[in-house]
DNA sequence: TCATTTTTTTAGACAAGACTAAAAAAATAT
DNA sequence: ATATTTTTTTAGTCTTGTCTAAAAAAATGA
């Protein structure tokens, strides 16, 4: 398994939830940044080693046997930076690019007893859910800010955007993963939200709603 | 940097003393189980990068800049070899072939953070000095416990062959980093030699003492 | 429905890093 | 001093993963 296969699995799983949807190669293309006619090389040979379903011009997903591989990758992505932020003082928004290059470390004993040490995490530091060994998680039900009606109320879960400038931007508002969250206004103009959080009250943009997870209490 | 590159200026480091000495060719061949002609294309290489001096047919150096390099290669080696027996409960035997893939994790935050999460280690699990960041380390005076004359003590402080089998025999004999070794008897036929060690008396043949190394105390 | 646009694939090329086989240089031995 | 052996380099090829340009298929729209 080389890292570029490793890294187009791991495109095919998200973009096709876990892999399961057909994603079109330029979905693909676009997400690693790079071009379709070589998005489709790769798919034929994913497909060529039994990791991918790939019909010409109707895209492609994953085999089960590339669902358990890509989702390894995620596994791994994601306990490193659980160990980034409570080891080594990284913050949530300096995680991914030195996680992108964790992933492909390949050593079953290093992954399980970095799990261990960790104390088996369930998510990552932006909440996303850190598959087990045969790949399953359990998705917690949550919604996006953006959806909530007036006078919801819930708490802040996750991210959909983990993007450094948008991470950047919750931390300058002292929005934190785990802050109670309640729903107070919806503005017509703009669609933007006036919350309770912290005891004080913020006002966040349509944008920033549309990438805030919310579990409602 | 890539891959490729990090591991030929490492071999020429460990060959030619921190990269001083001028290596040949069929040295680092044979070190990097590869063929002869595939190093000289890559020596050319770095030597246009300024990373090595070579002259034809001459064996080729490190510069300043790929000492430097090759030293903070083996500097990410080690502190991770440190974590994965300290943290992670890897033995001494089963840490090579994960670090030589995590030496090449690039993030110079990652590597002081992961130095200060392991209290500045000074040494790796085999014993071999950790370069700082400016590749300087002190080396610490040890002799093979080969060469040393009946009556001799000193601590067991490091291993010249790092290899699982050999370590693994170690660990089998309950030799161990730190144990005093006071050498008894020379063999004249063999040159095995009789050695106390943790209150009992043992055998250990040349080629074993040939990969001892001790402090004299 | 048929023309146009968009998406996808194919064909051919390129760079990195490895290899084999052959040539050239250096080292060794008679 | 010259012949032989060993080491090193060169020349040419291969694979992986990428690219551009062009062709083919699918989707869209009048």
């Amino acid at each position: 398994m080389t890292l570029s296969e490793e890294n187009y699995l791991k495109a095919i799983y998200h973009l096709g939830k876990q892999g399961n949807d057909a994603v079109s190669t330029n979905a693909i293309a676009e997400q690693m940044d790079t071009k379709a006619s070589s998005v489709t090389d790769m798919i034929k040979k994913l497909a060529e080693k039994n990791l991918a379903n790939y019909i010409k011009y109707q895209g492609v997903s994953l085999t089960e046997l590339g669902r358990l591989t890509a989702a390894s990758v995620v596994r791994k992505h994601r306990l490193w930076e659980v160990f980034l932020v409570d080891k080594l003082h990284f913050s949530w928004d300096e995680v991914h690019d030195v996680a992108e290059q964790l992933e492909h470390i390949k050593s079953e004993k290093l992954i399980d007893e970095l799990d261990a040490f960790l104390g088996h995490p369930k998510e990552d530091p932006h909440g996303d859910p850190i598959p087990d060994k045969d790949g399953n998680f359990t998705k917690t039900a949550k919604i996006l800010l953006s959806e909530c009606k007036i006078g919801d109320e819930g708490l802040f879960v996750g991210v959909k955007d983990s993007s450094a400038p948008f991470l950047q931007y919750l931390d300058k508002q002292h929005i934190s993963l785990g802050n109670k969250i309640k729903v107070l206004h919806k503005e017509v103009f703009d669609q933007s939200l006036e919350i309770a959080i912290n005891a004080s009250i913020i006002n966040v943009s349509k944008k920033t709603a549309d990438n805030i997870y919310i579990q409602n209490t």
